[in-house]
Order: C-alpha cells, then structure tokens, then sequence
DNA sequence: ACCAGATAGTGCGATATCGGACCACATGCA
DNA sequence: TGCATGTGGTCCGATATCGCACTATCTGGT
C-alpha cells in the first residue's frame, strides 16, 4: 500500500481527475492545427450540437467559464474564421454567435483526427466501464456546480 | 457494439471530467489565502505526504507537468516562505526542495478550511462510489500517460 | 583525460484564465 | 417619461501554462 492509497478517496478522485483533464487536453491539443485550443474545440462542437445563434454569456454558463474567458475564447475562434458574431436584434447590448462554413468543417475534421486517439484508448479502456462511469461524473459534477453560489 | 459507438460517451466522460477539474480547482482556490494555487498546495501535500527533499523535476513527473511549470510552480512557493530549495550535493545540475516550518503549518491549515467542503459534497455524492471509480480513473489516467510518449 | 550526448534547471515569449472596472443598453417603478 | 438598478460585453492587469532555446553539469565510451 503507497502513501497515496491512505489519502482520504475524496482527495484522489480530484486528484486524478485533474490529471486527467491536464493529460486530455494536452494529447487532444497536439491534434488540433496551430494554436487552436480545447476549449475552442468544445465551442464549436457545442454550436453545432445545440445549435449556433447562442449569445457569449449563455456559452459561458454552458461551460462554467467567467464571460471574460468566453469573450477571449470567441475572440480566438472568430480571427480564426471559424465562427462570426453579429448584433442580437432582441437586446442591443448583446451579440449572438454563427459557425461560419469553415467553422462546421473544421470541427468535422478535428472529430476525425481524434477518433484514432480514442480507439487506441478504449483499446487499455473497457469504453463499458466509461459510460458506467458517467452518471456519477454527473452527480460531482452538478454538486459542485450547485456549490458555487 | 463496436468500441467505435462507444465514442460518443468518451466524449462525454472527457467533457464532464474537464467541467469537473475545473470547478473543483475552483472552489479549492477560493478557500486558500491571496495566490495560493491549487498547483501550490498539491505539490506542499505531496512533500508532506512523500517525503520533502525532491527535485523539481521529481515533482513535475510526479504531477505530471512540464519542467518549466514546475520551476514557476516552485519560484511561488518560494516566495511565500512555504518552502526552500537547496543544492542537491550529489548532483550540482540540481537542486532539492524542503518544506519550510511555515509550509507545514499552511497545508495543515489548508486542510482544515477545506474539510467543511468535503464534508458537503460527500451529503449530495456517497464517498463509497467516489471509491469505487477510483481504478477506473487510474486506468484511464494511466492509459493517457503511456500513450503520451 | 577527453569529448559527445544526455539531463537538470531557467529565461523568455506566446497564450490562457479570470477578477475588477467600466460602458452601453434594458428594465422596472414612480 | 425619467432615473435607479440590473445585465451583456469588453478592456486591463495579474498570474498560470508550457514550448523552445540555452547553460551547467553529468555520464559513458574511447
């Protein structure tokens, strides 16, 4: 038994958590063109997803960011090309935000290059025990969220 | 059903385990004084939990971070008194970090302010199925690491 | 002993995150 | 209608992450 295994299970499930996270993106940023980020990525995808049109703040709450992050984060994909913003005819202090052609494209691509990645992983990975895993990840994720204020 | 189909939930998994690296990262900093980083205070639990008297870049592949994170890391730990580096006398490339008594006190500290949280999230999530998905999470986080190269 | 290649650590530059301050517009209430 | 308050978005500054390039030192083979 190692030191870490005596460590109260609350401390190394965020523990390896972060871990995770750092590691994914980092092997998931290696796959995408030049200074193209993860949380771009997830932009996109979620645009396309739900549906494009959203407002910055309504994307900054889907991914838990401060609205400055999400304002930097469009910034980026919009020099990119990949999404355009215009003025929201229902609130003139907002904007709302349209994928661009090669924003779509983009992303299809992105999802292709990636797919080998997560082959190769669910071939360590039962992808089985993943999707059991989800529900809980849920729960952490939503009690935390609630925790906030 | 092929791993293929699965792709969609490892989508998800790396989606919510992002969310929850995030939040969680962010309510911890939230308890710890002015500066105070999550990276600071893994890396005081783990000089106190392991043993003080690493490298720096003991600590980075421990963490699993660039050499250069790490010497950022360290230069703010040093800063504020929680720890100091000396001369590795069996090697002069390097150097070894201590924990100063400050240091200690602080991750003690730390701790304390921090169980309150634990405690609540353990009422909305059972700590028995954070255990549970502890191999999961190491599988998966080992499987990243060696697919890092 | 020498030298080539490996390794520990740092400096620097580009970029990301995010809080606080700020502006423009919206909304509610008198 | 007019003003106080609230909300969407941006700018700025502080700090974090991390790749690249560089120095200092170590190691192994000759």
């Amino acid at each position: 038994m190692t030191p870490e295994d005596r460590l109260p299970a609350m401390f190394r499930f965020f523990n390896e958590v972060g871990i995770i996270a750092q590691l994914s993106r980092a092997a998931f940023e290696a796959r995408l063109s030049e200074g193209v980020t993860a949380p771009h990525f997830s932009v996109l995808n979620h645009l396309i997803r739900v549906a494009d049109g959203r407002t910055p703040l309504e994307l900054a709450r889907a991914f838990q960011v401060p609205k400055t992050t999400m304002t930097h984060t469009l910034a980026g994909l919009e020099a990119r090309g990949l999404v355009e913003t215009r003025p929201n005819p229902e609130d003139g202090r907002s904007k709302r935000v349209w994928l661009t052609a090669r924003g779509r494209a983009f992303r299809d691509e992105a999802i292709g290059l990636l797919a080998p990645d997560v082959a190769a992983l669910a071939a360590h990975v039962n992808p089985a025990e993943i999707e059991a895993a989800l529900p809980l990840l849920e729960k952490v994720r939503k009690a935390l969220d609630a925790a906030r204020g």
